[in-house]
DNA sequence: CGAGAGTCCTGAAGGC
DNA sequence: TGCCTTCAGGACTCTC
């Protein structure tokens, strides 16, 4: 289930793998994800040197070109890896195993590099942008980078004025502020003691303030996590990330609170299920 | 425009 | 043991 810290990680992992690395094979098994896999990807990728991936929002831009010249061709992969699936490096030992039931896209390379796209809920993206532009309707409305300069309470205190719903569903909305997940949105609330049904446009600046380093400070706590484990990630299943740090509200219904030891609530909000410490968050 | 519900999908978990 | 139902998740898309 990866969220803005396992994509960055993932990322990270792949980058050193790839960069500079010219793809020579595309295997797609199942073009069936949360859109279907363009026709041509294939014919898109192939033989393109991918020159950089960046990410925004849980996208990764793959920057693919032919060659370093104005007029090359060239264009970027855009994907997603919705909430199941996994991008990771395989060996050339295991590229000749057979595939396993879920493992929808191979993109090959000339130094043997194979990096294997397997998403059993197919709610994540594989498409293509051509062009030298990263332009794409997704990535038009996303808000700013959690993690950047132009994120902080200012931004959120503005962000809210007049919003209606509640703090949780607001800083999840992609349009806000990009990469807050649902595990992520119960654990900044908890951190900057924010009750998760208050209101987004009766929340005061200082408690934004609060907000925004609590979400910097738990995504990037999860992405040093995520990277300590980088080499289990490379050499095998791509799992990792937030199943290694320790919750302090999520999936703890019940249990006490690691400040005040009151007890975990778990109550329902948009169709997601939101943890909360009833002492420690008003 | 905003708010809220519906939707896609599979596998795990729980009930009987 | 084996159905059946429910739930989980990201985030787009539809309805009001």
């Amino acid at each position: 289930m990866p969220e803005l810290p396992e994509v960055e990680t993932t990322r990270l992992g792949l980058l050193p793998k790839v960069q500079g690395g010219r793809i020579s094979t595309v295997t797609v098994r199942d073009r069936r994800l949360r859109w279907p896999i363009p026709k041509n990807l294939a014919t898109q990728l192939s033989g393109t040197t991918v020159f950089n991936i960046v990410r925004r929002g849980k996208y990764l831009l793959w920057d693919c070109r032919v060659a370093n010249l104005p007029n090359a061709r060239r264009g970027y992969l855009l994907s997603h890896m919705g909430m199941s699936g996994s991008l990771r490096l395989i060996n050339r030992a295991d590229a000749g195993q057979p595939p396993q039931k879920h493992d929808h896209l191979d993109i090959g390379f000339d130094n043997g590099v194979t990096v294997r796209y397997t998403d059993p809920r197919r709610f994540g993206a594989m498409l293509w942008i051509a062009g030298a532009e990263p332009a794409h309707p997704l990535l038009d409305r996303l808000g700013p980078e959690p993690l950047s300069d132009d994120f902080g309470g200012a931004y959120l205190h503005g962000a809210a004025n007049g919003r209606s719903l509640s703090i949780k569903e607001f800083i999840m909305t992609s349009q806000v502020v990009v990469g807050v997940g649902n595990i992520y949105a119960s654990e900044a609330l908890f951190h900057a003691c924010i009750h998760p049904k208050r209101l987004a446009g009766k929340v005061s600046r200082a408690r934004f303030d609060r907000l925004a380093v609590a979400i910097k400070t738990t995504l990037l706590k999860a992405i040093h996590a995520g990277g300590s484990s980088l080499r289990d990630y490379v050499a095998a299943n791509g799992e990792l990330g937030y199943f290694q740090v320790n919750a302090f509200v999520y999936d703890r219904e019940g249990l006490p609170c690691r400040a005040c030891n009151g007890l975990i609530r778990a109550i329902r909000q948009g169709q997601r299920s939101t943890y909360f410490c009833p002492q420690c968050q008003r």
